[in-house]
DNA sequence: CTAAGCATTGACCCATGCGTGAAGGTCAAC
DNA sequence: GTTGACCTTCACGCATGGGTCAATGCTTAG
């Protein structure tokens, strides 16, 4: 299948299969007149790959788990030793996506502080929240 | 006084100095051969610049402070009718950041449901921090 | 033949607050 | 006169995931 049938079945553009390719993450055949051309197992990888992004990885973190991309992702992963290196992915995404958080959450209370007149709502949402 | 001076007197460099005056926030008489010479109200300025982001605003939002730079900012702003502007902006900035907020932590939960085993000791530091 | 609708590579654009050179002029002191 | 410490204006770089042209080639139907 050529690029753009790809992207309508997977819900994405020609640009961000260009993008994944040139990232290695995608691989593809050409035509003799340089389209490129696809294999069906080509779907499954796409959507692994637009699947881990939507869960909070980084492009760089999916290049990590390209050995696991051409199967369907399990929607838990379970522990198991023959992939720690893609654990140890997860655990420093998540340690970087905390430390994010409580950036921009020590940024937002001093706000509050220096302007307590607009603190309520998202304050108590985010009690309510955590 | 010169940009250096300036930059050591606001604990800054002369690289911010000239961002903050290519940004409307700092203005510049010069000498002749064409340095920057800033009048000892540059101080105060300064310092309320670097206050404000610190406090979690942006550039362009301290843009809309700039009639309050030349006077020290209280620590504590008291809600008053005269700075409505002043006030929406900070709204909309609080908004801004608990968007950003929210949005990092249901990345962060995706992670931590899809990989169960890396959870505990940063989401207890998260609930107590809330 | 030609137009429509596909494809190609290349390259700039977004936001954020500066850091970090490069290449050069100015000023005070020795 | 020359060294060294200051200053000047460019202008690229960062991290993120593509968006959005531009200029051009391929393919197929009318």
């Amino acid at each position: 299948m050529l690029i753009g049938e790809l992207a309508a079945q997977t819900g994405t553009t020609t640009r961000a299969l260009r993008y994944y390719e040139e990232q290695g993450l995608l691989e593809s055949d050409r035509t003799p007149s340089g389209y490129r051309v696809y294999s069906p197992h080509a779907v499954t990888r796409v959507r692994n790959v637009r699947d881990l992004l939507a869960s909070g990885f980084t492009i760089d973190n999916v290049k990590s788990f390209v050995r696991y991309l051409d199967t369907d992702l399990p929607e838990v992963f379970e522990y198991s030793p023959s992939c720690a290196d893609g654990y140890g992915v997860g655990a420093r995404r998540v340690a970087e996506l905390g430390e994010k958080i409580a950036s921009l959450t020590r940024m937002r209370d001093i706000l509050v502080h220096r302007m307590p007149w607009l603190a309520s709502p998202n304050d108590a949402a985010q009690k309510e929240a955590a």
